[in-house]
DNA sequence: GCATAATGTAGAACAAGTTTCAGACTTGAT
DNA sequence: ATCAAGTCTGAAACTTGTTCTACATTATGC
């Protein structure tokens, strides 16, 4: 279970020494606890450096922006979240329930440290193409989470990956509705519940 | 028509005198244009304000930060849009394809803007609380355009809002997703279509 | 018309992300 | 053990969003 996690913790690239693990490590620790106590705003590249221990210079050598560094805290993040989730699964009789409390369970998470939330998910729909590659893997690793919750016997059909994709539309977009004040949690809900409808409508024993 | 446009502009604060609107729009034109060029970071409110004829405190008298100016630029644009989308209303037989045909035209015509597309759209998902009032009034701004596309002859049931919801939700980071080069325009297309399916479901002759 | 408060201007100053560079330290191959 | 290549450090410089200040212009109530 925990081999499977490392091998996605971050692919190809040259391996790194111990050192250079601990202090990637280092970094990531001290970006998370920046931004738990102040958002995105709090975390300051000099201060992330100073608190890891790490001149600026190598700070920018281990993550080319802001971006990229708060991208990588949210993969560190999820990872801890998938595997959390993976120890209980949720126990809906359908899909569409299992994802949705799956998703709350994850939205739960969140609101215990809300400005965590915010600095990770404001860096992930900021960031532009140069970070692609690192968008991608958490995009990866979210649908893999939902999936995960469906339970499905079968391989998921085209459609039932196109519902797990609006689903992650979904959540990332009320997700910063919720963090911009703009929605409550109990709306998150029923956006959640909502858009899970579609996957009762993609499951192929209905058509 | 257009009286109605005018009037959402921007609610309450004074009004302004002639010499200041037309200051305001040509800030806005500017920003536009800026935009147009190279997206977000094209707009360097320094350029903003020379090439608008005001001084830097000016415009930051006018709006208070770079999201704050290109949301308001966002809030222009849509309403073009809207009242463009007015003139030639949707052809297709049940609301889910309606709306489905009427964000396809959207984002067509952002396609052919695509940095401005860029420059309106991560300042929206990155604006924060200090924005809300602003950002809430190009949501309900979209939302009326999903429901007038949605063409229905009794009003919205709060199932359908919730719809809505998910669909305005969708339609926001389905677009980051193809700004950032994750999803190509086609995926886009299926992601919409998808979620679309959500209004027959939620459609009062159904349950 | 005039006093005055609000608004606009030019430009300096400040803050935080990013880049650069010279020199010290590690690492790996010989 | 030693040399070359790559890595890390500390510090300064640069960029762009934002704020501030001193002064000019405009708008408004009397």
């Amino acid at each position: 279970m925990t081999a499977e996690v490392k091998a996605v913790t971050t692919s190809a690239s040259p391996p790194l020494t111990e050192r250079q693990e601990a202090r990637r490590r280092r970094i990531l620790h001290a970006s998370a606890q920046l931004a738990s106590r102040g958002g995105f705003d709090a975390v300051q590249m000099r201060e992330v450096a100073e608190a890891a221990g790490v001149a600026l210079g190598t700070l920018y050598r281990y993550f080319p922006s802001k971006v990229h560094l708060l991208v990588a805290t949210m993969q560190d993040q999820l990872q801890h979240m998938h595997t959390t989730l993976r120890k209980r699964p949720p126990a809906g009789d359908d899909p569409a329930a299992r994802v949705a409390e799956t998703l709350m369970r994850a939205f739960r998470a969140l609101q215990r440290e809300p400005q965590l939330a915010d600095a990770m998910v404001r860096a992930l729909t900021f960031a532009d193409r140069s970070v692609s590659p690192e968008v991608d893997t958490v995009s990866r690793l979210t649908t893999a989470i939902i999936l995960d919750a469906m339970g499905l016997e079968k391989p998921p059909t085209a459609e039932q990956l196109s519902a797990v994709r609006v689903i992650e539309h979904t959540w990332h977009s009320a997700l910063i509705t919720w963090l911009s004040g703009r929605a409550s949690i109990a709306q998150v809900k029923i956006d959640i519940e909502t858009v899970c409808r579609l996957i009762d409508l993609t499951s192929p024993e209905k058509a």
